[in-house]
Formats: structure tokens, C-alpha cells, sequence
DNA sequence: GGACCGCGAATTGCATGCACTCTGTAGGCA
DNA sequence: TGCCTACAGAGTGCATGCAATTCGCGGTCC
């Protein structure tokens, strides 16, 4: 390993999880991914301990999925948890734009259109890039509220949606995306709350119908459904673990 | 320690952390008070690690304040993050409470009276154990609405809300809380969803007034106001610390 | 030929030890 | 006498080792 004397570095933990955070939501890790301690460990220069508290944060934020003595994985949040998370959050963020209503200030709108500048170059040149600088001008919006606790939930649900969007949504969905922030900044900058709200709402709803309702009955959940409406027929070893299902 | 062989108790980061929370939110903990791994894991029968990561989770909840090489401790939220919280707050349960409006069922309303009864005896007879109940009242509206992330912020907030009680108001300040459960209560099991998000707002504001307004320009803030009245006569040793300041 | 069982590899869960940082205190120097 | 420094105690930061669990795989019995 990197051979760094101690103290080198201030906070480790909070490096790798932040690399990890961004490589869920640019989807370079797919839902379902495993995270192995040591691999993580070793590319980075850590040791388990380290990467172990980096992956209990992402895991108390829904990023990550860690089951007892089988690793962590990326999260696959299911249907209703995805329904739920959209849900939360337009709920939260109507309260970030009633929040910033009268009180944004032009260094603020500048910095938010420098943003979504950003957003407008990196769509079709860099993927993985737009992806993640969508997410994070809801967080930019969140954050100009002045409240860190709002902030973090903000924070936390968009990152969240980044990972539904990668399970349930086809490629390039978020095609209109940055119209649509440019549309938000531009009520904003009017002054008219309202409006802003407004949009964000279409926003949100666009984003979630566009993802969610498109993909509903696929995979998992279509055998899942399937399996349940035969259970009365089979109607055996309810609980017990299929490989052992007929033991003793 | 309590010698139990390994893996006997399947979760005791969990079973830590749960405790620690609920001392604190009954204000067994006050805010301010140190939290020595070693002290906790011995109490515990666990070893550091697994204290760590206890107080790693409230940490991230705001409970408890981790700073390097520095210990933890309960968290002592300033005036503003205190003001911040409760605003949160007024929102997550304003959301709350429009998921539950039409929708919610016999059994729920049965199973809130019921709590809201034990908050009645317990008022008087047991003081923290009315405050804690006080607090998971509101948790137990938010899971009502079936959503975990929706229940799992306003579980926060709302812990967060019985530590800020601790330090900004008086006791017995949540004196006339049961009553004002009550009326929710009846409005949630009259359908009248606009009548309960309004007695939640009132109720929300009174708890916040009573405890913020009352004892604004207390302690420390005063202190760090004062002497930055007084910084630029000083004007010496800005950024170094105190102890080294005239040091090489 | 097919299903069950037990073994081993891989991986996590946790305790412990050593290194490092911080703070309080006593001693030395001007 | 007053200030700085050096030291020591306390307590955290992190790596590592060992125990425990899980899952895949080949052998064995029916």
C-alpha cells in the first residue's frame, strides 16, 4: 500500500466515500454491484477498517445495500422504494423553492447558471459527467437555502434517484433535463416562487414518470409476482432457505 | 466483559447505538456530555470498534459531535442549527401529514390513542420517559405513512428536537404536548386532513417558541458575540492557537 | 442418475495493539 | 515573576489477526 506515514492524510473515510458516492450516481457501479472490503481497500490504500466506515455511511443513506456476512452491494431499490424516494423527495424540494423564493441573490443565480452552463456542455460530450452535475444543481438549489439539515436530505434522495434512474430508466432519459433547470433558474431569477415550484414540480414528476413508469413490471419483481400467485399451490418451506428447503 | 461467545448477539453496533440515542433524547445524556469509547464499550461488553460505529451513525444524525482525536460528544446544536431543525421539521411533518390525510385506518387511529394514552400517565410519573414518548409520537405518525425514508428524516428531526429541548428551554416546557397530540389525533380520525396539518403547525411553533424564543441570547453565543466586539482591539494571534501564539 | 452432505475458499465481524494527537502540568530560562 | 517548553497521561486513528459465517463444489449414498 501506499506506504504513507500516519496522519498523512486527515480524513480517508470521507475520501473513499465520497468516490464511491460519485461512482454510484455517475453510474460507473451498476445496482447490484458488489463491494468487496479489500479490493476497495487495497485500490485505495486503506485498510477494511476504513472502508468499512465509509461503506456504514453510504449504507445509512440507502446508496448502499449490507447484508450480514455477505458484503456490501450497490443498492437495488425496489419499485415502491423507488415510488417513495420521488415521492419524499418533491416534497422536499417544493420546500427548498418555497425557501428560496424571495431571497436569492444574484451571485447566487450567477453561480446556478454557470452551473447549468456546465450541464449543457457536458450533455452528449460526457454521460457519466451530465449525469451527476444534474444531481448536484438540486443540491447546488438545496444548499442556497442556508439550511444544512435540508441540504443533506436533498442531498441524500437525489443521490438516491440518480441510482433508480440507472435501474429503471432507459439511457439518455434525462435528455431535457437542463431545459427544464434553465427554466427553474430563469422563474427564480423573477422572483416568482410560485413558479419556480411549479416547474420543479414538472421537473420531478417528468423525471419520475419518464424512469419509472415506463419500466414497471421487468425482472425481479415480474417473478417475484408471478412465484406469489402460485404460493398456495406449492405451499411449502414458507421461511426456510431454498437450498436446505427439504432437510431434516 | 460479558463473555459471550462470538456472533451470540447478531447486532450490537445496532443495540448501542439505540441506546445511546434514547439516553439522549431523555436527556439522561445532556448535550455537551463526553461520550469515551472506552467507558461505552465496557459498559457494553463491546470493544471500541463497535462503539465507534455507533457513535459514527449518531454522528451523522447530528446527535453527537465527533471531532479528531478529540472524542465525542453529545452535540450542543447552536441557536441557528436549532432554528434550522425545527424549520425542517415543520416541513417533513407538514408532509406527514397531507400522506395521511384520507387514508389513514381504524387500527392506526387505535394504535396513536393508545400511545397517546401512555403519554397521559406517563406525565408527571416519569418525566424522561414522557419526553421520549412525546418524540416518538411524531416517528410513529411518520411511519404510518408507509414511507421509510419519509419516517427515518422525521425520526431524526425530530431526535434532534427533544436535544435542542434539553438545552434552549426550560423544564417542563412540554407540559400542554399531550393535549395538543390529542387534537391531531381527532383530526386525522375525522378525515379533516387540513385540520390536522394546521394543529401540527401550531403545535410545531409552540413547542419551537416556547423552547427558542424564551432563551435566546444565552451562554456561549454571548460570549463569542462579545468578544468579537472586542477582536479588532486584540488583533493579534488571528489563527494560531492560543497556547503557541508568540512561538519562533 | 440425482439429490444430499460436508469441506474449503473467500469474505466479513470483531478485538486488540501500537502510533499518533491533544491537553494539562511542572520545570527551566529570561 | 512570567512566559515558554518539555513531558506525561489520556484517548482516539487505524491496521492487522483470528474467529465465524456463507457459498460453491466435489464426493457419496440411495
Amino acid at each position: 500500500m501506499a506506504k504513507r506515514i500516519r496522519g498523512d492524510n486527515p480524513d480517508r473515510a470521507g475520501l473513499i466515500y465520497r468516490a464511491l458516492r460519485h461512482a454510484i450516481i455517475e453510474q460507473a457501479l451498476a445496482p447490484g454491484a458488489k463491494l468487496p472490503e479489500d479490493a476497495i481497500g487495497e485500490r485505495f490504500g486503506a485498510s477494511r477498517t476504513i472502508v468499512r466506515h465509509a461503506l456504514g455511511r453510504l449504507s445509512a443513506e440507502g446508496l448502499v445495500e449490507l447484508r450480514r456476512n455477505r458484503g456490501a452491494t450497490v443498492a437495488t431499490p425496489s419499485w415502491e422504494e423507488a415510488r417513495d424516494t420521488f415521492d419524499v423527495r418533491l416534497g422536499l424540494e417544493r420546500l427548498v423553492m418555497a425557501r428560496l423564493a424571495g431571497q436569492i441573490g444574484r451571485e447566487q443565480i450567477k453561480t446556478l447558471e454557470a452551473h447549468v452552463a456546465a450541464e449543457e456542455q457536458a450533455r452528449g460530450n460526457n454521460e457519466p459527467l451530465s449525469i451527476r452535475l444534474a444531481t448536484e444543481f438540486h443540491i447546488l438549489l438545496a444548499e442556497m437555502t442556508g439550511s444544512p439539515v435540508l441540504t443533506r436530505y436533498v442531498s441524500e434522495v437525489a443521490s438516491r434517484c440518480g441510482l433508480i434512474l440507472a435501474l429503471y430508466s432507459r439511457p439518455h432519459s434525462s435528455e431535457c433535463a437542463v431545459s427544464e433547470h434553465r427554466m427553474i433558474l430563469a422563474a427564480l431569477a423573477a422572483g416568482d416562487g410560485a413558479k419556480a415550484a411549479a416547474v420543479m414540480e414538472e421537473h420531478l414528476d417528468g423525471v419520475a414518470n419518464r424512469a419509472l413508469i415506463v419500466s414497471r413490471p421487468s425482472k425481479e419483481r415480474d417473478i417475484k409476482d408471478i412465484l406469489s400467485a402460485y404460493a398456495d399451490e406449492i405451499a411449502v418451506a414458507e421461511k426456510t432457505p431454498a437450498r436446505r428447503a427439504r432437510k431434516s
